[in-house]
RNA sequence: GGAGAGCUGGCCGAGCUGGUCGAAGGCGCCUGACUCGAAAUCAGGUGUACCGGUAACGGUACCGUGGGUUCGAAUCCCACGCUCUCCGCCA
């Protein structure tokens, strides 16, 4: 959420910065300056009807003990004043839900360092690590190389879950489980200190990183009077975990690794990616969030992009950092660097990882705050990453360490994981014939 | 799921027969005095947000959350949430 001072001060400003996002988010903010306006006249009219109130008030407390029928006079007098308070209150009260509701909505303003540009296409390639491997033969995509194998398995996921789910069997559940293992311990590692969260949150959690109100068809959510929601990363229970603090500056900045599965409806993406493990109603994540001072929040994205770099360099995948365009970014994201592995059995560059800065954005709607100089209390800022999603990691690994003969191997690091397992051969495993 | 207790300022804790309570007292913290210095002691200060004001300052709101009663609610009523204890159930 935006900080109403600052935009009442430079709408302008504001408005400018919000339309290198494109048009629909400049559209988001239109209402506000005549709502802010309107506020600042009532509550001021508000403020004064209330103080000659409790003046009033006082006076009847005092009179009622002296002098009984001069109370009454007095308390008549009051019952005015307090019914035309509750009215203005009342009035100032749907003027602020409103504002809420119109800033719940606005995306947060691209960094100046952001890149101009409407969508994927504008985006920078920032650098490439490692080379496409050299293959002497047709590579596959990974669902033909999955099947083959026996350990990617479609037509039974989608009898028991429906569409966008598959199971993994195997060598492929195994790597899921070596892969989560690996990443958190990298990370924890490197200074991450690893939590396992809810996956079930409120709607004020969703609300607090933005999920909602806006992309409420993009969750799930359960029945009941009070519905949970599936979390569609970690970064949603890791983030809220420190809403309504207030840290000391000195120990921040604070990072945090999650493992988790995650949960998305994938509502408009009907008929992209409907083969494979790349768009799923469920896959795993390992999440890398930090609370971090104003001042420290850019470095802390560079830090964190090389720490999702560094797992896929220790598996020996290629991939490139690219920079997203101010078109491009998620709605709470002040900076976003996405890193693409390569998949050479579709001849493309595939998101694995979105590393983010959201500055204040989401500090501001959960109260994550620190004591800087003069102990005053400040927002946080908040960042966001995946280090990194692993059913697309068991992607890239089936598609870049493919042979010739079908067969996979395993990347190095990932052996004392799986057991001490080098290389995936097909599986056989007894299976029914369909009726 | 059932029964009971509780939720007040950074913390502990009074207030809860409705008015002058942003709220006693203590701890912690800050400043000053004393001291070579420190401790102890003494004096003073010590929440957040918003509004008006160059500022000094003034004002409004906040006693788990939301509603209600009332001229007026931390105090009364209702609902909900959370915590703790006991019982049941359960992995």
């Amino acid at each position: 959420m935006l900080d109403l001072k600052s935009v009442i001060q430079d709408f302008d400003g504001v408005e400018r910065r919000l339309s290198r996002r494109g048009e629909g988010a400049v559209a988001t903010l239109r209402p506000v300056r005549e709502l802010a306006a309107r506020r600042r006249e009532l509550n001021v009219a508000l403020e004064g009807m209330k103080k000659r109130q409790s003046e009033a008030n006082a006076r009847v407390g005092q009179l009622m003990r002296t002098d009984k029928a001069a109370g009454e006079a007095a308390r008549a007098e009051a019952r005015v004043l307090s019914d035309q308070v509750k009215g203005s209150d009342e009035e100032l009260r749907q003027v602020e839900a409103a504002i809420e509701k119109v800033l719940l909505v606005v995306p947060n303003l691209p960094h100046e360092s952001v890149p101009d540009g409407k969508d994927e296409k504008d985006n920078v390639v920032v650098r490439t690590w490692g080379e496409k491997p050299r293959l002497d033969f047709v590579p596959k995509p990974h669902w033909e190389l999955g099947e083959a194998l026996g350990i990617l398995e479609w037509p039974q996921a989608a009898k028991i879950s429906g569409a966008r789910f598959t199971i993994s069997k195997g060598a492929a559940a195994r790597m899921e489980r070596a892969l989560a293992a690996f990443f958190v311990d990298v990370h924890t590692s490197r200074g991450y200190r690893e939590v396992l969260p809810p996956y079930l949150v409120t709607a004020e959690t969703m609300t607090g990183t933005g999920q909602l109100p806006k992309f409420e068809e993009d969750l799930f959510r359960t029945q009941g009077e009070t519905p949970l929601y599936l979390i569609p990363t970690a970064e949603v229970p890791v983030t809220n975990m420190h809403r309504d603090e207030i840290f000391e500056g000195s120990d921040l900045p604070i990072s945090y690794c999650a493992w988790t599965p995650c949960f998305r409806a994938e509502a408009g993406a009907a008929g992209k990616d409907t083969r494979g493990l790349i768009r799923q109603h469920q896959f795993h994540k390992v999440e890398l969030v930090k609370f971090a001072r104003a001042e420290e929040s850019l470095s802390e994205l560079e830090k964190m992009v090389d720490d999702a770099q560094e797992v896929l360099k220790r598996l020996g995948l290629h991939h490139r950092v690219i920079q997203l365009c101010a078109g491009d970014m998620g709605f709470s994201a002040t900076k976003t660097y996405d890193l693409e592995v390569w998949l050479p059995g579709q001849e493309a560059y595939r998101e694995i990882s979105s590393c983010s800065s959201c500055d204040d954005f989401q500090a501001r709607r959960i109260r994550v705050r620190y004591r800087g100089e003069g102990g005053k209390p400040r927002l946080a800022h908040t960042l966001n990453g995946s280090g990194v999603a692993i059913g697309r990691t068991v992607v890239a690994i089936l598609e870049q360490c493919q042979q010739a003969d079908g067969t996979v191997l395993v990347p190095e690091v990932l052996r004392p994981y799986m057991g001490g397992l080098e290389r995936i051969v097909p599986e056989k495993f007894p299976r029914g014939v369909e009726r």
